[in-house]
RNA sequence: GCUGGGGUGGCGGAAUUGGUAGACGCCCAGGACUUAAAAUCCUGUGCCCUUAGGGGCGUACGGGUUCGAUUCCCGUCCCCAGUACCA
């Protein structure tokens, strides 16, 4: 190479380079310390956007950092490709969802490649191959056995015009995305697997991995695990009046009778409240009511039906439901006071949580507060701050303008009266439990995870039904059950595989007589939940993974995604493995030790405003203006025309992405994968700005031209370091700083981060820029010093800059085998070289900074006084003034207090 | 509403977790080189006052603790994310 950088060229040379000589290809190897490192694997869209450049430049750097720290490094990518997408593709474009998907996998495994990340590409799996889905059937087969998998009705969004399921998000707003009809539910036989088996374990075991996941994520994980630890109360149900009512067993536990008493189960968190309860609340889908409902008044009926209607529509999270509901004359007794109760329906009472039925106690609960006041029902006070307990005793009125949920003392209940509430909780829960009506109980909010999906493009459900057995397990020597070439997909309605009789028609495991698959296909979530246990064995034809190879990579030490996942994937992915763990593959019960979650990049799209149509300009095109707060007002293009704008996330759904291989093509993949780490902190969202990379492209042609400055005179490897430097010399300066840089590229890169070791690179080339020394001229103290520098900058860059930082070091050391082939290792820095030999020591009077005095490290504190006392400038303000005190800390500044 | 995280120059962001605020980069301005441009290099760049030396003010806002606060405490405002009648 000459002196000139052409990224392009050094590109496309390492890459070449590193794919003959197999650079990045991982074995298991007992000598070194292992690390896996892993980014979440990409969905075939077509396209690479710039999150993911950002997502694999992150965890590229780290498996480099490892590498180059003698860690025997597995660094794996894949592909995971089931998906609607390709479905949509099928529909819109007649495409076999399998050749777009491969097609897609083609292009962006180039993209991939043109940015020189370290994969060890022979472990690529692919989701949509029967040699994977073959253990997504393992898995569900041995689930199966162990009843983790199990099917039941359930609803699902169903839009009647077109017959088709729908996604939550697909009937967001409560309108068909694809047609505009209102949404309902529809009653479906679904296929679940138990994650509510493991509720306990997925909240415990977060106490493993705290130390290196985001507070946040585990926040929101165990939000939406949702445990609530209470008691269920059972209130005895009597009819009014003559006419009979039924109440079914609900949950085995109530009693059933038709004689007009029964027991309603309630669950609740404080039972502590229970004397200020003034009704039962049940949902309207509750059994009690749906199995009366001709008992009840017309009037009832009616609210009921409106109630039941209006809770079938999905929920639009903005808006606040009004409170409604209506007295179904049923009775309830409270089994602590024997008081009689109403029993309502209300609209703010789920079925799908607890037991659908709440105690409802206005005076300590916001929502029952807000029903009471809209029906003017009873509302009594029992929990009390301590100091006003006497006065409600006295039977004043003390009006409640919302519900009391602070902790304090009971009153008006009894016995209990007096007691701090959370005492009184176990009491009562004790005591309901001994009566033989209450229970301890916990509740959660994470449901069992459904897997079926009415859909082509996903894997098989192995299991075959049959008239003679019933539901029948496939046998795990007939896997993978094989997704049929061609299925008819319109995007709507069942299953294309239930229109597939070559696929259906099939006869049973057990009896062999003929019978039906099931034409469900398993939810995408299911690859995800496990492949990064493939990717260690992903040839084992008899095992998703070698239990032996399992522990030597597993758990993954680093694993680096967007947190758009922090609770879907990565809870499934946690179950999955607990699963696994108890299947008895693997012994660990985490598989991540450690998350980072990266920001999403974003970008500013600007609309053209004549034209309307949608324009991506960069900063340079156009000509932004900003309020105070940073916002964007007004956006002007080059030829002076005002534009509509608007931010927008770039994704690869939006058609306003920055192409990575239009980035690559311009600057190269050097400076695109170091400008993405070095714009912004990895866990802040980045907007794009064009403007910014070239500064990533001018520093690496800055190194480079040090290099190519430089190289011919510090090739001699044999050189001494000098052993007695002078103090102030720019040899001794230099490699101060490069045992500095050395020592805070490494502690951030161990701390994960990306922004601050490349200023600090970018701080270390201009040192070497700043020597006023030509390469002729240098004695061999400065020679020394400058090959040091130019070693540890070249190898602190990898990571950074992979393919840039290979040829510079090549051209130092004279042999272009690349760096591992040299078995070259991470600069260590030494403490000795890294210090100071005159620190800048602050001198304040009363904490203003009023002068600086330099002195030796190690000064004592007496002579740092007397230096301080001694500044010219500092003398102006203390002349003539009393000293009160004096603080000194070591090795930074000095303040004098003076009375004034 | 609740929960979590934030608010530092024109911009992205640094700051040893109480000790010299603004590293590094972008933008911008001036200069050198050049016939010219590009590239490169140099200088400046928080705000205000000052001819200069220098001074004052500054980490959303108002208080507090401290010799000293971007950092800790109290209150207020704003932004982002998650979540939602969870009993």
């Amino acid at each position: 190479m000459d002196g000139k950088y052409f990224a392009k060229k050094v590109e496309r040379k390492w890459q070449q380079k590193w794919a003959k000589s197999g650079a990045f290809q991982a074995e298991i190897d007992g000598d070194k310390p292992k690390f896996y490192q892993l980014e979440m694997l990409p969905y075939p869209s077509g396209n690479l956007h710039m999150g993911h450049v950002r997502n694999y430049s992150a965890g590229d750097a780290l498996a480099w950092f490892k590498r180059l720290q003698g860690f025997n490094v597995l660094h794996p990518i894949g592909w995971d490709s089931f998906g609607q997408p390709a479905e949509d593709a099928a529909v819109k474009r007649g495409i076999n969802p399998r050749k777009w998907t491969e097609d897609n996998i083609e292009i962006m495994r180039g993209q991939l490649q043109r940015l020189g990340l370290s994969y060890d590409w022979r472990r690529q799996i692919y989701a949509h191959t029967p040699e994977y889905y073959k253990f997504d059937q393992w898995f569900f087969l041995k689930m199966y056995e162990m009843g983790l998998a199990y099917k039941r009705m359930t609803q699902v969004n169903w839009c009647w015009h077109d017959q088709a399921t729908l996604s939550n998000e697909q009937a967001s707003g409560g309108l068909c995305w694809r047609c505009g009809n209102p949404v309902t539910k529809k009653d479906l036989e679904q296929w679940f697997l138990k994650t509510t088996a493991y509720t306990d374990q997925l909240l415990d075991d977060m106490e493993q991995i705290k130390e290196g996941w985001p507070q946040n994520v585990l926040k929101r994980q165990s939000d939406w695990i949702g445990r609530s630890r209470g008691a269920y109360v059972d209130f005895e149900v009597r009819s009014s009046g003559d006419s009979l009512f039924y109440c079914p067993i609900i949950d085995g536990i109530t009693s059933s009778s038709d004689h007009g008493k029964g027991r309603i189960r309630v669950f609740t968190t404080r039972i502590d409240t229970i004397y200020g309860a003034n009704s039962i609340v049940l949902a309207a889908e509750h059994p009690v009511i749906q199995a009366n409902l001709d008992n009840f008044s017309e009037e009832v009926a009616n609210k009921i039906a409106v109630i039941r209607t209006e809770n079938a529509k999905p929920a639009d999270h903005e808006k606040y439901v009004e409170k409604d509901g209506i007295d179904t004359g049923l009775k309830a007794v409270n089994p602590f006071s024997d008081e009689e109760l109403p029993v309502w329906v209300g609209n703010y009472v789920m079925m799908d949580y607890g037991t659908g039925a709440v105690m409802s106690v206005p005076a300590h609960d916001q929502r029952d507060f807000e029903f009471a006041t809209k029906f003017g029902l009873p509302i009594k006070q029992v929990i009390s701050e301590p100091h006003l307990a006497h006065q409600h005793h006295a039977m004043q009125v003390l009006v409640l303008e919302q519900a009391f949920n602070e902790p304090g003392v009971l009153v008006h209940s009894d016995y209990w009266n007096g007691k701090p509430n959370a005492q009184a909780k176990a009491e009562m829960t004790e005591y309901g439990i001994k009566q033989r009506f209450a229970e301890s109980a916990t509740t959660y909010r994470l449901r069992d995870w459904g897997i079926s999906r009415q859909r082509y493009w996903g894997s098989p459900i192995p299991i075959v039904y049959c008239s003679a057995c019933g539901v029948v397990p496939e046998k795990f020597e007939n896997l993978p059950v094989m997704l049929p070439d061609e299925a008819p997909i319109t995007g709507t309605g069942e299953s294309p595989l239930a229109k597939v009789p070559e696929f259906y028609e099939t006869h049973c495991p057990k009896c062999k007589g003929p019978a039906r698959r099931e034409t469900d296909t398993m939810d995408t979530f299911v690859d995800s939940s496990w492949y990064f246990f493939r990717y260690l064995d992903p040839n084992n034809p008899a095992l998703p993974t070698d239990p032996e190879t399992a522990a030597y990579w597993m758990p993954v030490d680093q694993y680096i995604g967007g947190d758009d996942h922090a609770v879907m994937h990565l809870i499934y992915a946690r179950f999955w493995t607990k699963v696994m763990r108890d299947i008895g593959l693997i012994t660990f019960d985490e598989p991540f030790k450690r998350l980072m979650t990266q920001g999403m990049v974003i970008g500013e799209t600007y609309f053209d405003d004549e034209s309307g149509k949608r324009t991506y300009f960069t900063h340079d095109a156009v000509s932004v203006t900003r309020d105070v707060k940073g916002k964007i007002t007004t956006v002007v293009s080059a030829d002076g025309k005002p534009l509509k704008f608007a931010i927008e996330r770039r994704s690869k759904s939006k058609g306003n992405g920055v192409d990575p291989d239009e980035m690559v093509e311009i600057y190269g993949a050097d400076a695109t994968r170091l400008f993405t780490l070095f714009a912004a902190p990895i866990e802040n969202e980045l907007v794009w700005n064009e403007a910014g990379i070239e500064g990533a492209v001018r520093f690496l042609q800055r190194v480079w031209r040090l290099v190519y400055k430089w190289k011919d005179h510090i090739r001699d490897a044999h050189l001494k370091p000098p052993d007695q430097e002078k103090t102030g010399s720019s040899a001794r300066d230099l490699r101060r700083k490069t045992h500095q840089t050395i020592k805070r590229v490494s502690e951030n890169l161990s701390s994960l981060q990306f922004n601050t070791p490349v200023a600090a690179l970018m701080e270390l080339s201009n040192a070497i820029g700043d020597l006023k020394i030509e390469p002729a001229d240098a004695g061999t103290d400065e020679v020394f010093a400058v090959r040091e520098a130019l070693t540890a900058l070249s190898l602190m860059l990898t990571p950074f800059a992979p393919h840039t930082a290979e040829e510079l070091f090549a051209e130092i050391i004279g042999n272009e085998d690349g760096i591992l082939a040299n078995d070259a290792r991470f600069p260590e820095f030494q403490d000795e070289l890294a210090k100071e030999d005159l620190i800048e020591i602050a001198v304040q009077v009363n904490g203003k900074l009023r002068s600086k005095v330099r002195a030796v490290p190690d000064t004592s504190d007496e002579k740092l006084r007397e230096l301080a006392k001694a500044d010219e400038k500092v003398r102006e303000y203390i002349d003539g003034k009393e000293i009160v005190k004096m603080i000194v800390v070591p090795g930074r500044l000095v303040n004098i207090v003076i009375k004034n």
